[in-house]
DNA sequence: TTGGTCATGATCCTATTGGATATTTCATTT
DNA sequence: AAATGAAATATCCAATAGGATCATGACCAA
């Protein structure tokens, strides 16, 4: 018996197939399915209390979702940790992408669009309000980043676009990395200890604040119809999430 | 050294839900299965010899590619061509990407990118050799075209952009909608008529020699590391397919 | 002893078959 | 003509048999 997963895992049958798409790429994206590892299609199924049928279905999806990987006839793997490189092509992807949505959605600024990103900062202000560190803190500031991103590509007017920027998924990379990051154990090891180090300079530079700071500017200038300002201000705080976090990126690609 | 053999030498088992993915999706991308049509899952297993399990993962898989949609227990239907809507989208995004990678490809220029860059040309100058106009002519300029502009998104140096714009199949997209365009039976309705003279001054616009030509200066300016015109001449180049083609996205359009 | 090869068993992916459930269609009734 | 109900159709899931891969360990040769 392997009570690998939580109750609430199990799935409330009704379109069984595509619950356990959601079901299963929870586990993958919350770490409850660590990355890089094996994902054997019977103990799936057996844990999920559904037949493997609708489990292959499911891996069929998270593959081309780039969640997993399959190797015929051995079977599916999530997919690893980014590596330092897919970090920096990931930044650079968000860059060229956003310094555009940030740049339409100024241009056809509406009230509805207004309102939601007044909404939105306020919701980002929220998180702020319990000043603590460490994962769950980083948790609530990556929703709320990855809802301000996302509501800013939809307010561009170019579906296609917005979809395929949502699809890289890049706020729940970063959050892979960082649950990564802060499960290693805190043993006496010096490489433990630097990675310590550089989470705790990480937690303690006031990087919410300052995110919520970069965020209320984008929206002031997208606002106000600046296209350049809103533009170059996503520039610039995208560089900035790059500068403190790849650090980050390094110690656990040294480490793995 | 272990002199371990390349990738490709693995032995291509036969894994029947790959094979049947790879069927199903040229059965849509060929017209075989009409766009907007309902996919019966039961039919196509018959048809294709296989029991329906395979058949089921291709279509999640293919759903996740965007050829098809499913609606929950109703089933599966191949997704409708391009909208004039998405048609101005998708040339926006390749807009936007493509005088990206354009640039960097010139800046990080290699001789193995300038051979490779010569050899698509002369494959390129190779269909024109046969003028003639009509469906074959005008695969074998995608085809052409998907290769070239492949190329040089990989030769940019970013993987993830490079996949992120590969995984919009614009080419196919395009060719599903000229092959629609030359499959409505030419009776005597107004409407086909009108179609007809628009695909005829599409087909006879030298469109070939033209794209070629486009291709043959964005390679040289890529080639001498001209980044600044690489990215101008590459606009242009998507501009003027988007002003020669959209009429024939209007007709469809217009017509479904 | 050391190194490599080969057989054997376990584990897991893969695919078929059959049955349960939802939807659609069509005939019947009001 | 509209509504209701029942048969037909198709999706959807489960159970199971069939194969491939990997791991373990024994055997043989150097």
């Amino acid at each position: 018996m392997s009570t690998t997963f939580p109750e609430g895992a199990r799935i409330a049958r009704s379109v069984l197939s595509d619950e356990t798409y959601g079901v299963i790429r929870d586990l993958v994206l919350e770490h409850r399915i660590a990355p890089g590892s094996r994902v054997n299609i019977d103990s799936l199924s057996a844990e999920l209390g559904v037949s493997p049928t609708p489990v292959r279905e499911a891996l069929a999806r998270l593959e081309s979702d780039g969640l997993v990987v399959k190797v015929p006839l051995r079977g599916y793997s999530t997919t690893p940790l980014l590596t330092v490189r897919e970090f920096v092509e990931l930044t650079q992807f968000r860059v060229l992408i956003e310094q555009w949505t940030a740049a339409q959605a100024s241009a056809s600024i509406s009230p509805e669009t207004t309102a939601a990103l007044r909404a939105e900062l306020a919701a980002g202000r929220a998180t702020t309000g319990a000043r603590e560190a460490g994962p769950d803190a980083f948790r609530a500031l990556t929703d709320h980043d990855a809802r301000f991103h996302a509501l800013i590509a939809k307010s561009a007017g170019n579906d296609l676009i917005a979809q395929s920027f949502e699809r890289t998924h890049f706020h729940l990379h970063f959050l892979r990395l960082y649950l990564a990051s802060h499960s290693t154990d805190a043993d006496g090891d010096a490489d433990h200890r630097r990675l310590n180090a550089v989470l705790e300079e990480y937690d303690r530079s006031g990087q919410v604040s300052r995110t919520i700071d970069n965020h209320a500017a984008i929206a002031e200038a997208i606002i106000v119809g600046d296209a350049d300002g809103a533009s170059q201000l996503m520039r610039e705080h995208i560089e900035f999430s790059r500068v403190r976090f790849l650090p980050v990126v390094e110690m656990i690609a040294s480490l793995g």
